[in-house]
DNA sequence: TGATATAGTTTGCAATGCAAAGTAGTTTGC
DNA sequence: GCAAACTACTTTGCATTGCAAACTATATCA
């Protein structure tokens, strides 16, 4: 049986590293308003994803201001891969 | 979008809620032979499901031991399909 | 009788999620 | 031209919570 990775099993983060699965690179002003999260949410949350090598951040200015851009690392994509199958496990056993 | 139960979420809880969900009854000596949670975690979480009113406990003797069994009431199966669901689609969203 | 086992519950604390407050710079209004 | 408001974040503070160790209560064994 496996375990579940409690980094991405957070919800709010759940919902981040879900979109970034599929929308692959995003930036911090889109997240907010995509999850409604707030902005010290989704900055916190990132922080952890980082230091954990599940995402890659990049900071950049576009014009006058800052950008900062998210994108899942090869083992972000795997540890969620690996995240799913261990829930979908456990809730399809149930059947 | 659905909002996540965090009763349900938390995996110590998934797994003891799901457990119910398919063997309809169980004790608590099986659950924690089963589950390999200690008696203290179990006690404390089936507390909380219970005060939410998603598990129904039941005391009796067996000989001179006690025994305690829990099972899900209507609203936790609800609870649970619904957590389901909510989980599913956001991990399906995905594909 | 004392030691060990069974079946739990309660306590204590370290970890964590979240929002409010803070930082740094930019644009707007008067 | 300067204060107020806005943008794009990060940091702080705190209330919540998961977890194991400690505790309670009874039963059996040596």
């Amino acid at each position: 049986m496996n375990e579940i990775d409690r980094l991405i099993h957070e919800p709010a983060r759940l919902v981040l590293v879900s979109s970034l699965y599929v929308i692959d690179e995003a930036d911090f002003v889109y997240l907010a308003n995509r999850t409604g999260f707030t902005s010290g949410n989704i900055s916190s949350h990132m922080t952890k994803l980082e230091t954990a090598g599940y995402v890659e951040v990049t900071k950049t200015f576009i014009g006058k201001r800052p950008r900062t851009t998210y994108k899942l690392t090869k083992t972000g994509r795997r540890a969620f891969k690996q995240y799913r199958a261990s829930v979908e496990g456990l809730l399809n056993a149930v059947d």
